[in-house]
RNA sequence: GGAGGGUUGCCCGAGUGGCCAAAGGGAGCAGACUGUAAAUCUGCCGGCUAUGCCUACGUUGGUUCGAAUCCAACACCCUCCA
């Protein structure tokens, strides 16, 4: 194991918060000492199995962890995801079924997987101590905590303040996320910043219960692909579904590479500094680099290159990064371009029926629309005419839309 | 249990009988300019081949020639009192 220093110079590298530094120090110390390596924990809810890059932030936390030589933990909030975690939001979160549950934490493990190293990782679910929990023992659990200490997390407090409803069960939540470290008696737990409240409720939670406290490390939580720099400073959305400003995990690696280059120069340094495994001085050299006039789209595609790398492979990167270049900057088409079939009862097909029966656009209307607008080609010619009539027993290359292009050959069938 | 306030489109938010598919803002989309990004300007932004029709202002019913607007019941949220 590496000496105490060196190991917190890695653990603490882009932290947010760090409750309490000492503590750590020390047991890191005896950690070394004695040759148990710390139990670290995460947990996560499989609320949604639409995982994005923000969550690779705490992940890659975690395999630093694990190349340390630590113990990884990850806890599948398999109980309290039913339960449903208060969002940043404020809005209600549906509480889920078991199956729902299940079938998301696999999707997360699986995601997990491409950065954790599987064989030094515990999975363990809530719902093994926490679906059998007595209810004196809930009582107990929710005797030690008052209202008004709830009421001193953010959302809560904000919600309360604006006369928007605080469900009782959703005081549970911290409560509950906090006994799972009295559980698995872990020396730390890491979580996303929105986290810090439920972390530091475990940590108060555990000498309750005749335990050590543990020491609580957040990561920050990833602006979205929307986000601009403003006088220096990022501003912008946490990256999230609901926002549709996020980069999936699991998306094509053309749709990946595309975002990152949709990204803006400035704070594409950012998502350098929280997910590559570059080090900080390589980092470093790039903002100087393009401060020297680099072109910001050479550095964006070295992220986007990197990051389908680890999501899918080399080959796709390469592959995503020559259909970019081509499609969006050389206007060719892409390879794999899907035909649909469409039918019609007369001679002709209207353009924007077309375009809604292929499903480029939600209705005719909008279809109508971005034909009116210019945003769409037929056969590699912007089309001008909202009239346009597609002849019966022809094939149509078809494109729609300029950020997110999408072609579609639309065969209208006799 | 009692009293009062509230619920409008993706989000915020105006609208208290016809001029309301519903102001304004945000988000989003398209075009121009670009680099694929930003900034700026312009246009669009419920559905339907439509000078019209359908659906929509918490739900259901009612009043009216006509309802987001008035009435009733219900649901949900908030505040105060118990």
């Amino acid at each position: 194991m590496l000496p105490v220093a060196e190991q917190l110079a890695v653990i603490t590298r882009g932290v947010v918060d760090l409750h309490v530094r000492s503590e750590l120090e020390a047991r890191l110390e005896e950690s070394i000492k004695t040759g148990k390596p710390l139990r670290v924990k995460a947990g996560f809810d499989p609320t949604r199995p639409d995982l994005h890059i923000g969550h690779a932030v705490l992940m890659a936390k975690m395999r630093q962890f694990q190349d340390l030589g630590h113990h990884i933990i990850l806890l599948v909030g398999e109980f309290t995801a039913m339960v449903g975690d208060p969002t940043g939001k404020n809005e209600l979160r549906p509480r889920l079924s078991r199956e729902e549950v299940r079938a998301a934490a696999k999707t997360y493990t699986d995601q997990a997987f491409k950065i954790l190293d599987p064989s030094k990782t515990e999975i363990r679910s809530n719902a093994e101590w926490l679906d059998e929990m007595k209810l004196v023992k809930v009582v107990e659990l929710m005797a030690t905590m008052t209202v008004s200490r709830m009421l001193e997390r953010k959302d809560f407090a904000q919600r309360y303040a604006e006369g928007r409803p605080i469900y009782q069960h959703e005081f549970l939540y911290p409560l509950l996320q906090g006994y799972d470290s009295v559980e698995l008696n872990c020396d730390i737990e890491l979580g996303g910043t929105d986290q810090l409240f439920n972390l530091l409720v475990g940590r108060d939670l555990m000498p309750r219960y005749g335990l050590r406290p543990q020491i609580v490390i957040t990561t920050p939580l990833l602006e979205g692909t929307d986000a601009r720099i403003e006088n220096g400073v990022i501003v912008g959305k946490k990256m999230s579904k609901s926002a549709d400003n996020y980069i999936g995990l699991t998306e094509p690696p053309i749709d990946m590479f595309r975002k990152v280059m949709q990204i803006d120069d400035d704070v594409i340094f950012r998502y350098f500094e929280l997910l590559s495994s570059r080090s900080t001085q390589e980092i470093e050299e790039l903002k100087r680099e393009k401060a020297e006039g680099r072109d910001p789209r050479e550095i964006k595609a070295l992220f986007a290159r990197e990051l389908v790398t680890r999501f899918h492979d080399e080959a796709a990167a390469i592959a995503a990064e020559n259909e970019f270049k081509q499609v969006y900057s050389g206007h060719a088409v892409p390879q794999d371009v899907e035909e649909v079939t469409v039918t019609t009862e007369g001679p002709t097909l209207w353009i924007a029926k077309a375009l809604s029966s292929a499903g480029l656009v939600k209705s005719t209307g909008e279809g109508k629309r971005l034909v009116e607008q210019g945003g769409v080609e037929v056969d590699q010619t912007r089309v001008t005419d909202a009239n346009l009539q597609l002849e019966r027993g022809k094939r149509y290359l078809v494109r729609v839309g300029s950020k997110n292009r999408r072609f579609k050959y639309i065969y209208v069938a006799p």
